[in-house]
DNA sequence: CAGTTCAGATTACAAATGTAGTCATAGCGC
DNA sequence: GCGCTATGACTACATTTGTAATCTGAACTG
């Protein structure tokens, strides 16, 4: 039936959306791994409130999703992000800009401007990012 | 305790969660308002495929949320955003600044320009608004 | 005045999401 | 060797979201 890439691993473009609650997952095993799913849980359970269940079951769906690989460990797995944060990061502002400022990213840069969003150290990064931008 | 606001009627900050597609009929009554549900449907079904009925579910979500307020018109409702555009782009780039950038802006204008989403003329203008930072 | 029609209200329902409990089982400790 | 325990797999279930159909009543039309 036209399944031409088989079982695509979402890694790419069409990978699925990953939720909320997914992303903290995300961001311990981006933060370090591989790690397993108790480790997990103590970077992540915490500060959220989870007990270990609820990370077990998201780190399925991310496995499911093609956005966690597993490595068999003794009697247990290892996860490790498939997607790189990079990635991730680069959709989702992507999503964010084009949604709410017209796909343009001065709108949001002027936005955090007139919001008051902008640190005196982030001028200065962003100041410095042109300078090198315009070489 | 400490229920000091007693009934939020979620117009501030506490403003329940707009959904995406929710966005797409806040976006068209920000446009032009106050507007029916007709006219909203004119100005949205096409683009993302929607029919009368879903429009409607909305427009009732959204004014249960407290985003939308309604006009009596006849016996129609004429409908009318009761939360500002820029309120909404504000929680929005934060909520994005803070979960993928710790909250600083810098880094989200570092992978904006890293992956190449800065066009010339984003950067001329965001020179252009660093020139009034400054002052 | 009665029928048609259009608008909001109510109901529907599947998928995604948040959050977790239960089950089966493979090892480890004793 | 055997029971405890930690783990992954499976199941659960309420809520939100996307998308819509149906119901109900008021307004216009003839």
């Amino acid at each position: 039936m036209a399944d031409t890439d088989s079982d695509l691993p979402a890694n790419e473009s069409g990978a699925e959306r990953i939720s909320d609650a997914e992303h903290a997952v995300m961001e311990a095993l981006w933060e370090r791994s591989p790690q397993s799913a108790a480790e997990v849980c103590d970077m992540v359970c915490g500060a959220r409130g989870w007990s270990m269940p609820t990370v077990k079951t998201l780190l399925a769906r991310l496995v499911s999703k093609g956005a966690l690989g597993t490595t068999p460990q003794g009697r247990r797995f290892l996860y490790t992000p498939l997607i790189e944060r990079s990635a991730y990061v680069g959709t989702e502002s992507r999503r964010l800009v084009d949604r709410l400022f017209g796909g343009r990213a001065a709108p949001l840069f002027a936005h955090l401007a007139a919001s008051e969003q902008l640190t005196d150290d982030d001028i200065a990064e962003i100041e410095r990012l042109l300078q090198e931008l315009r070489k």
